[in-house]
DNA sequence: CGAGTTTGACCGGCGC
DNA sequence: GCGCCGGTCAAACTCG
């Protein structure tokens, strides 16, 4: 459902949508300097949202203000949530935008995943479950939803590396794709982020990765592969309590990194060295326990588009946004 | 030897 | 109630 954005139109948000909780807390750049310089200057300015992802590249700053707002591309099935999971990102109520919702569905585009399933995961029920001794879940307990983001990469490679370690605990094969989903679990053992890799179906060089959950660590390592980045910088952010790294990830090898890049993104995500050179196309979705926003510029009305801003300026810190 | 991966089995939710 | 399917567990295995 959620069409690949071309490169080109994307609308901007201009403004961020205010503070919204994002499941990564992410302000905090303790990232390392920007690989191209060029962050910092964006930082604080507010900028696109794709100027986040880095596709400000492709187009200047600002242009997608320009776009004249389109439809709002989510993916709907909005399971109850949102109001009450506290750890959802609080979209700006804004009615006529997109809230839309599962997670999976914006994740996977071929399948739109049931409410329940997408629900299901996040919390960190599980922990209470395996922790327990219990295998699963307990029944009667909803975990609560966390809030999730996805992000389609092209890539050639499906693992993205964020800067966290992660821990593969399962794949499946996944029902109309010949490409078999990976289970991944942060490594920290009090962080209980997770994390889902799958192709599309519909474009096999397409990665969907779907984080779940905030780290509540520092990113730990440099990620594999992660060449030689610098150190990272001092956080930007002033006074936050506690700044986990966002989410983010470096791509390996690279795929068309000319048509989007996600580097900022990665930086952002993960403060460690990340290697956005490598990375590839890639489109992203936020997803919160409720909300599916696929950040798709052209397609966002400039609400959604604000607001989508809004995720992702937490997720991405502007230094990011420019690659 | 520890950490991570693989893989089959198990469990729960959901639709029919 | 049954079967399908997604998600997770955990033993076995691999790797550094």
């Amino acid at each position: 459902m959620m069409m690949m954005m071309d490169k080109r139109d994307e609308e901007t948000m201009e403004e961020p949508a205010a503070e919204i909780p994002l499941p990564f807390s992410a302000r905090s750049p303790s990232t390392f300097p920007p690989p191209r310089g060029t962050f910092l200057d964006a930082y604080g300015a507010d900028r696109g949202f794709l100027e986040l992802i880095g596709l400000q590249e492709l187009h200047q700053s600002s242009f997608l203000l320009q776009q004249p707002p389109a439809r709002a591309t989510c993916v709907a099935s909005a399971p109850q949530v949102e109001a009450e999971s506290s750890d959802a990102v609080n979209f700006p109520a804004n009615p006529s935008s997109m809230s839309c919702s599962s997670t999976e569905a914006g994740a996977n585009p071929t399948k739109p995943a049931t409410a329940g399933e997408a629900n299901e995961q996040e919390a960190e029920p599980k922990e209470s479950c395996k922790e327990g001794g219990g295998k699963k879940k307990k029944k009667g307990q909803k975990p609560q939803k966390e809030p999730r983001f996805a992000f389609e990469t092209r890539s050639e490679v499906d693992y993205l590396d964020d800067g966290y370690r992660w821990r593969k605990y399962g794949q499946k094969a996944v029902k109309n794709s010949p490409f078999p989903r990976s289970y991944y679990r942060c490594t920290s053992a009090t962080c209980g982020v997770k994390k889902r890799v799958e192709r599309s179906s519909d474009d096999p060089a397409v990665v969907v990765t779907t984080y779940e959950g905030q780290h509540n660590h520092p990113s730990p390592v440099v990620p594999r592969g992660a060449h030689h980045a610098p150190p990272p910088p001092p956080p930007l952010l002033p006074a936050e309590p506690f700044m986990p790294p966002p989410l983010g990830f470096v791509l390996s090898p690279p795929v068309n990194t000319k048509e989007f890049q996600l580097p900022l993104l990665s930086s952002y995500l993960a403060p460690p060295p990340l290697d956005f050179n490598r990375s590839a196309a890639a489109r992203i979705l936020v997803v919160t326990s409720d909300l599916t926003a696929s950040i798709e510029g052209r397609n966002q009305t400039a609400e959604s588009a604000i607001r989508d801003y809004g995720l992702l300026q937490d997720l991405i810190p502007s230094e990011i946004r420019k690659e």
